[in-house]
DNA sequence: TATTGTTATACTCTATAACTATA
DNA sequence: TATAGTTATAGAGTATAACAATA
């Protein structure tokens, strides 16, 4: 019997087996990359990543924050935080207003051109994460966020 | 009217709004990371993180590979298998062994150690993922695998 | 020439510790 | 004393480039 590779009756496999696609974490890994790669597509085009969407959308929906407030809110460092401000504003997307009743504090708000960059950069990471859950019906899509949410929310 | 927090009415929100966890990219993430974090605690014990596993178990479950096929199955570079290989064959899990037919390749097997460690872990990290999937019924635990794995596959 | 394992190096992402100015 | 923002630094985790041995 030869030691060579049999073509003729099975090619060498390359990926991952059901030893990894069967694991949870496996899974929720490689579907986070994967959609990450599709979101990073479909933000080049306005010059954001998806984690400063996710910092201008924690400025953008709720009342004017602190960037200690804004940090907490996304569950970063503070000092993570003032390197993602340093370049949003040097881009023009925030600005950083001293506040008036604590002079310690930076109110961070939105520019207009950050309101216009989330408009439009949101709705191309909608975009692609619809193109992510296309293999799903919609209601599986839907089950999908609600029970991630779920195990977000109940595990210790 | 006072510039401090007024704890009567509403309690300074520090977490994660509407505006991320309505998004799966958040979801994900955030889903990804709580597992992970269970795991690394349920393996602990048994000196090996889960990244560790997820190489020992794709030395285990298939025919002997070199170690390139097995950063292909994995889907790492072959320059950070040699980290892995390095550890885990210094704690005497794995052993490499020259491929006597092609003596640029090394074949990594397990070692009894290395396949003791594999059954105690991978029960551990068994024990691990139903912890979390916990606040779901079984059969949406099964669904929420079952959309993973569909769009990890049919996505482009 | 191409491939396998290896090494050195670099890059991304994030956190910890220490400094400053204010409170 | 404690807190907000900042800076410098360090640690994961991973990849790219170049090298020796072998094909």
């Amino acid at each position: 019997m030869s030691h060579e590779t049999r073509h003729d009756q099975r090619v060498e496999e390359d990926g991952p087996g059901p030893e990894l696609t069967g694991r949870l974490g496996y899974l929720l890994k490689h579907a986070q990359l994967r959609l990450a790669e599709l979101t990073a597509d479909a933000l080049a085009p306005y010059g954001v990543t998806g984690r400063e969407l996710a910092v201008l959308l924690v400025l953008a929906d709720r009342e004017p924050a602190s960037q200690q407030q804004a940090a907490g809110r996304l569950g970063i460092d503070r000092t993570t935080m003032v390197a993602f401000l340093d370049s949003l504003e040097g881009r023009g997307l925030v600005a950083r207003r001293p506040d008036a009743s604590d002079r310690r504090r930076n109110v961070v708000v939105l520019t207009e051109a950050g309101q216009e960059t989330v408009r439009l950069a949101t709705r191309a990471s909608d975009d692609a994460e619809r193109r992510f859950v296309a293999p799903l019906t919609r209601s599986s899509a839907a089950e999908l966020k609600r029970a991630l949410l779920a195990v977000i929310e109940k595990t210790p």
